[in-house]
DNA sequence: GGGTCACGATTGTTGAACAATCCAACAAGG
DNA sequence: CCTTGTTGGATTGTTCAACAATCGTGACCC
């Protein structure tokens, strides 16, 4: 195979004009989802958020499917589309699906390259500065930063993309969640105390770790969201 | 949770009125596209297709975005559409997540009611049926259904949608590869004993076995599109 | 109270139009 | 010969206006 002189070029060609009308709407419309400014169940009529947006509907319906894929969005055929609502399966379901990806990540640990685990460790850091500095903001995203590199661990680009759409979803659950801001603050140290796991090549231990992470944090959501006190799945 | 009388019903909702223009056209040209009528690389024009299937361009484009999210098709700024062509490295990076969806699976063969184990010994059959018939797309049918079946162990509808896309896209290197028909065949033995393993309880040596089959899986597929003989990846 | 029906509002889909971009071919220059 | 402008046709990106299909609602009637 030839290696060419713009080898490092051609890896950033995905940055070239990956903007189109469509695309920008969709992201806009995503952060606003995400940072729930658009609560769940609401409608996004067409007509209404066309003009307001400056696009025209067919255009506005082109992101509509990109965030309906992302599951951001519920499409009711003759109805419209809604900002998604997650019920309590949905957050447990999703917690299957986290599990599996975040165990492939820490059981590719040990053949990771050793960037991968910095960035583990920065997130850490990140995480714990911000509560220093009672960002709950900065707490949350440094806390989901964290998790999307246990799945990088894998090197996959797919499980990458999977978590990163997965964890998009599960801020939808956040946002509806009373006292949202300081609910990854007790999951800090927990976090530390697995990366250190993982640097140390602990790898059985850190799976034991997680699992249980992923339980109690799965409880806590299903428990917010339904107001119940005793959760049996997850 | 209140449990309705209905909740049988209320699952098949999803089979309701899914029909619009943009979903038909999709799922037609994914039949097309997985099925090999349409080869890899081949360009989707906007305005021939659309008079071709009947359809506007507007309502074409939206199938494209189903489509695209799909990954089987890729679309290009200001350039189209077009059947996703996979490289080496795409089955390799498919394998990644494969093997975590299907473990996930696997580990959670235990507590899987006995009517999704049933399904795994009905794959098997099938398969074993469609061999003596010399029925080469049967078999390959049966063997995606098999491992279909398997990630559906975990419960999850994520990862059983996951998975759904997953092999087909994966199907777009089965198309590409010549003997594609017999491509499944040397897995039948492999999918009845890690059928039996499961069924057993043996747990810890299905994981194993499973491994080894993906392993072989994809260095064959890997080593067939680049036309080597030594693969060392996957 | 329950059922029917017409109405308004929103979505589904189409067709045409124009701007923006790409691509291949060709011309010019060193 | 190779590289660099330039041109023109073809395709996509986006908008707009229109109509059909569907849904939700409220009035109306029994």
């Amino acid at each position: 195979m030839v290696t060419g002189v713009f080898d490092d070029l051609a890896a950033e060609r995905g940055r070239l004009q990956r903007t189109s009308a469509a695309h920008q709407v969709a992201e806009l419309l995503r952060e606003h989802i995400t940072a729930g400014a658009l609560s769940p169940g609401t409608q996004l009529p067409e007509e209404a958020l066309g003009t307001a947006l400056g696009v025209s509907r067919n255009t506005l319906r082109e992101s509509f499917r990109l965030l309906a894929d992302q599951r951001l969005v519920v499409h009711e055929m003759n109805r419209g589309v809604f900002v998604r609502v997650l019920s309590a399966d949905d957050v447990a379901d999703i917690y299957v699906l986290r599990r599996a990806l975040e165990t492939a990540g820490i059981r590719a640990a040990s053949v990771a390259p050793p960037e991968r685990l910095a960035v583990l460790r920065v997130a850490v850091e990140r995480g714990e500065a911000a509560r220093v500095a009672a960002d709950w903001v900065a707490v949350g995203t440094a806390d989901l930063d964290f998790h999307l590199g246990i799945a990088a661990l894998t090197g996959s680009e797919r499980i990458s993309e999977a978590m990163g759409r997965l964890l998009a979803e599960l801020r939808l659950a956040f946002g509806a969640m009373p006292s949202a801001a300081e609910l990854h603050e007790p999951f800090l140290r927990r976090n530390r105390t697995l990366a250190e796991l993982l640097a140390t090549g602990r790898i059985a231990e850190a799976e034991a770790e997680l699992a249980s992470y992923l339980d109690d944090a799965c409880r806590g959501i299903v428990a917010a969201i339904r107001g119940d006190l005793e959760v049996t799945e997850c």
